[in-house]
Parts: C-alpha cells; structure tokens; sequence
DNA sequence: TTGAAAGCGCTAACAG
DNA sequence: CTGTTAGCGCTTTCAA
C-alpha cells in the first residue's frame, strides 16, 4: 500500500497529477512535463544541459501552472542568499537631516542594478544590533551621511563583502563610493574666481569627511589665485544654521563676497541671512549650493549648486558589491560632479 | 572504517571538535555542548522546552565560537521567509516628485518596526517585473504616491497580505493606511474661517487620491460657512507649478484671500506667485501646505502646514501586515493629523 | 542530453 | 526535559 502523494488540493490519491494554483515544487512540474525534477531545474535556469525543446515546454508547464520558485531552498542548497543588506540612517535627525530625494534615490539606483542582476535588497537600520536576516547577506552597502565610521568597523568584522558610500580619501583599506568632492569644491572656487569674487566663505561641517574634502578642493584651486577662504562654524545642517552661521560671519567680515555651502539647505539659509543683512544676491554675494536639489533649483532666486547623480552613484555601489561577493576585484571609485549655473 | 566528519578547517580526521571561526551548523555546536541538534536549536529560540542551564551553555558555545543562524535552512523548513517586500517608486519624476524625507521616514518606520520582530525588509521597485524574491516574501507594503492601482492589483493577485499607502477610501476591499486626508483639509478650512478668510482656493491634482480627500474634507468644512473655494488646474507637484496655478487663479479670481495646498512646494510655489502679483502674505492671503516639511518650516516666511507623522505611519503599515501574515485581522486606519500654525 | 542519488541546515512530530 | 527520525525544495556530483 504505498500511499500515493497527495498534496494537490484536489487532493484525490488517484491523482498525482497537481492542479493550477497548488503550492508545486520542481517535482510535480516535472511529473507533469514527463521529465526529471532536475531537468525542470535546468530549464527553469536556461542550462545549456537541456534541449531547447525541453526547456520550452517545461517553462510553458511552470507558467500555465503558476510554479513559484523557492528561494530558500535554492539558497541552502548553494550555501549564499543572494541578498545584500544596505544599512541606512533613516531617523532624520535635527543635526542629521536626511533632506531631499538624496537617499531615495541611492537606493533606487542600488535596487535597480541589484535586482536586475538577481540579487534582492535587504533594508536595515543600525539600531537593534544585527540580525540574523542582515549576518546572512552576501555583502553590505553602507549609506548614510559619511558619520558611520563606527558601523564600518562592525560590518567589516563580519568579513563580507563590502562597500561604503561616503569620502574616499578617509577609508583607504576599503571600497568606497563617493562624488568628487574635491572636485565639486573645486567647481565652486573656479566660478567664483570667473566671478571676479575674491572674498570667498566655506559653509559646513568639516568633521564630516565630504565636507572636508570639498573644502579642500576650494581651498585649494583658490590658493591658486592666492585667495584664502573664510570657514565660520556650522553647527548643523539646516536653514536656520546656515543663516546663523552667516550672520555670525558678517559680523566678523562684512566684506565678504561669495558663499560656497555644502548642501543646498545651508544656501538658502545663507541667502536668508544675506538678505537680512541687506545684501543682494547674486549682485553683492555669489551662493552655490550642494546636491542640486529641487528645492534649490525653484527658489528664489534659483540656486546654483554642485550636481551628483545618486541614481549613478547607487548603481556603482551595488556592480561594486557584486564585484566582490563574485570574487572579482573592486577598487574605491569617484563620481564625476558638475556646477549647474542658476541665478545666484 | 567510518569517515569521521571533518568539516573543520583544522582538518584533523580524529578532531571532529569544530574550531572557532569555522562554519558551523547547530549539528557541530551540540557536539561541542554535548547535546543533540535539536536541543540547540530550541536553546537559541529560547525555546521553554530546554533546561534554563543547557540553554546557557548552548547560548556560550555558540557565542564563543561566532556561530550563524542559518536563514535559508530556517525558512526551507518552516515555508516561509519571514520577509516582506516593500515596494517603492524610487525614480522621482518631474510630475511626481519624491520630495522631502517622507518616502525615507516611511522605510524607517516599517524597517524599525518590521525587524525587530524579525522580519526583514526587502526593498523593490516596479520596473523589472517581480522577481523571484519578491514573490517569495510573506507580506507585501505597497508605498509611492498613491497611484499605483496597477501595482496594487498585480500584487493582489499573488494572494499574499498587503498593505497599502494612500487613500484609504478610494480602496475598500485592501487594508489601507494613509492619513486622514479630509481632516488635514477641514483643519485648514477651520483655520481659514478662524482667520476671516472667504475667498479661498485649493491647490492640487484632484485625480490624486489622497489629494481628493483632502479637497472633500476642505469643501465640506467651508461649505457649513456658505463658502465654495476655488480649484484651479494643478498640473504637478513642484514649485514652478504652484506658481503657475495661482498666476492663473489671480487672473480669474483676484480677490482669493487664502490657499491651501497639498504640499509645502507648492504652497511655496503659491507664495512666490503672489508675491510677484504684489500681495502679501499673510497679511492679503493666508498660505497653508501639506506635510510640514522642514524646506516649509525654514522658509521666509515659515510656512503653516498640515503635519503626519510618517515615521508612525511607517509603524503602522508594519504591524497591519505582520498581523495579516500572522492570520490576524486588520482593517485600514486613518493616521491623526494637525496643523502647525506659523507665519502664512 | 537526461537522470539518480545525496545532502545543504534546520525544526515539527513524535517518542523516551 | 531531551533525542531520533524525517523531510522542507533545490542543485552539484556522478553515471548513463
């Protein structure tokens, strides 16, 4: 009496045959094309093991059927989850302010580029300790505002495959992905001179590892023309602390002529400030932001601002990544950055 | 002559005994403790059918030697991936723009939420068809703007538990979290009427459902004062097109004395035009956005908006589908709203 | 080109 | 409280 399998709904022991709509397995579609489970295998994966005619009749009998492959069992079978964690801030803090499509649009580029190459995206946050979910990831991609160097050290202790979106110059053992911020800092010292602006002002953190190498790059095309920079204080990111810091500025030199802020939300508080203090913009003081942010680009006056492509900059991390759980070499790497010329 | 086990990578044929920072499965860790299998997997599920003691020892032997859960093994077993795929518009277009860090404070919620219950978050966008992963996860969240009908029905028929963001009344039959629209627009009709205001206007694209609602709950707030408000054509979602709308509506309606609009850009976009039509604000028209973005909190002049609180709303979408998953009922829900009064 | 056997690491079900 | 047995669904040998 061997009792015959039966999970088909239908459930009649007479017939092993399974119904569209069943939970199958490989096993049943192959009963049903009159082949081998691991011949549907082969089909399924486009192995060249399998006669072409074999395949397309499988594929059409898993598709009439509604076959859903088991990820789980594919993953325990070949040792990998084809997953990659990415770790982000996503508690936008009054310091820390995740502003803009910045992020978002990192991680559509990430998703995009990964998922199109079979991997899937798995969302975590620090807070909680890692999870067994996030430890069983092929590889990490760490976002976040460059602050993470904590995060870092803790992912890199698991010995995965790994890639950090940030300053490149700060990280030198490991892969990072980061724009060209000397460059963009050089972008803004190159039009103000064209301006003919020789009392220029850095606005922004420079314990941040961007910030401080986009003030290098200022400083450095500046020293150029022999100008030297003023760098006030920025406590934080927001409006009102570019405004702050604008003010205090102003009252220390008056005669300055030209603003270079590392985010567009630090501009426009700059531009607030300046108009405040009766200045006219762009007419008395240059401003160029950072990020290129539609809320830069519809202010008034419309900000000009340093432009990088997240959409790019998310699919270079994840081929990065990828590059290296597949055991291919992987090097840090720059995005090309550009000025975008507004009105101010 | 039986083969001893020598997975280690000591390698020893007479050391079966597994060596720290080897791959080590629950089979290896209870033979270090001297316990079976499955003893060891029920002392690190903290299962109530183990010895407080031989929980602890078990807990030790698999700390000390840096011993991984196995996920994929886990959820082979069990038939389930204690997943949920969350699924997002990620590319920012020019009509649907992803503006301020609310898609982001949404993630943030459901990711805090979702994992530490021990779920993991799989991020996917649309393009690209479902992968397998994706179809593999226990629940879906379907996030973006509210006009994903077509996502909602492709999903809908994997039969898997969903959740969706947006408009609850617009879908009756899915579970639905959004905030509650029509209070967010009577609070601002409320605020109108409080302020003495009779010429008022919406702004926004009433084939929005969302934006719909908020229209209703506007139009029957006045009507109780006898007031029908404007509603010009708003073609999109930025600055310039907020503009471009109340330019028209002065052309027609040059007396409108308040505003209300359903986001903060285009509340701006509204102050920007009224300003370069000569009125003042507020003192001419009153302003009122939506979202209470910090790009409106830190404008001159602030904007008064109506505030949701994402990161909960985020919260909320998690639980509505763990409960689903877990065969619970839950039902759609409506997020409380307010409206933070500042200088428009 | 196809198939049979074996096993990835875990846990439910049933003894003991 | 602990253990034995079995099997989740897939794919890499190896053999035909």
């Amino acid at each position: 009496m061997a009792p015959a399998k039966s999970k088909s709904r239908s459930g009649h022991v007479q017939t092993p045959l399974p119904v569209p709509g069943d939970h199958l397995t490989m096993a049943d579609l192959a009963k049903v094309a009159g082949v081998s489970a691991i011949t549907v295998s082969r089909a399924l994966r486009d192995s060249p093991l399998v006669n072409a005619e074999t395949r397309a009749r499988v594929r059409q009998v898993a598709e009439q059927y509604g076959y859903a492959f088991n990820v789980s069992a594919r993953n325990l079978r070949l040792r990998r989850s084809m997953t990659v964690a990415v770790v982000v801030e996503m508690k936008p803090s009054l310091e820390r302010q995740m502003s803009g499509p910045y992020p978002l649009e990192l991680l559509g580029g990430i998703t995009q580029e990964l998922t199109s190459s079979g991997y899937s995206v798995l969302l975590t946050s620090l807070q909680g300790g890692a999870l067994p979910n996030t430890q069983a990831a092929d590889g990490v991609i760490l976002l976040g505002q460059g602050a993470h160097e904590d995060a870092m050290h803790e992912v890199g202790r698991w010995g995965k495959p790994m890639v950090v979106w940030g300053a490149v110059s700060r990280h030198e053992s490991q892969v990072v992905v980061g724009s060209d911020n000397r460059g963009g800092g050089a972008l803004a010292a190159e039009r103000f001179i064209a301006l003919g602006r020789s009392r220029p002002a850095f606005l922004g953190d420079r314990a941040h590892g961007e910030f401080a190498e986009r003030f290098d790059g200022f400083v450095a095309s500046l020293s150029k023309y022999g100008i030297v920079p003023q760098a006030p204080v920025v406590s934080a990111f927001t409006v009102n602390a570019g405004a702050k810091a604008v003010h205090a500025l102003l009252d220390q030199h008056p005669q300055v002529d030209a603003l270079f802020a590392v985010s567009d939300l630090l501009a426009i508080g700059a531009i607030r400030a300046l108009i405040e203090r009766g200045r006219r913009v762009p007419e008395d003081v240059s401003v160029i932001g950072y990020d290129d942010t539609p809320l830069g680009a519809t202010y008034v006056p419309p900000l000009s601002s340093v432009h990088q492509n997240f959409v790019d900059a998310g699919v270079l991390l994840a081929r990065k990544v990828r590059a290296l759980i597949e055991g291919e070499p992987a090097g840090s790497e720059t995005l090309h950055t550009h000025l975008v010329v507004r009105a101010t």
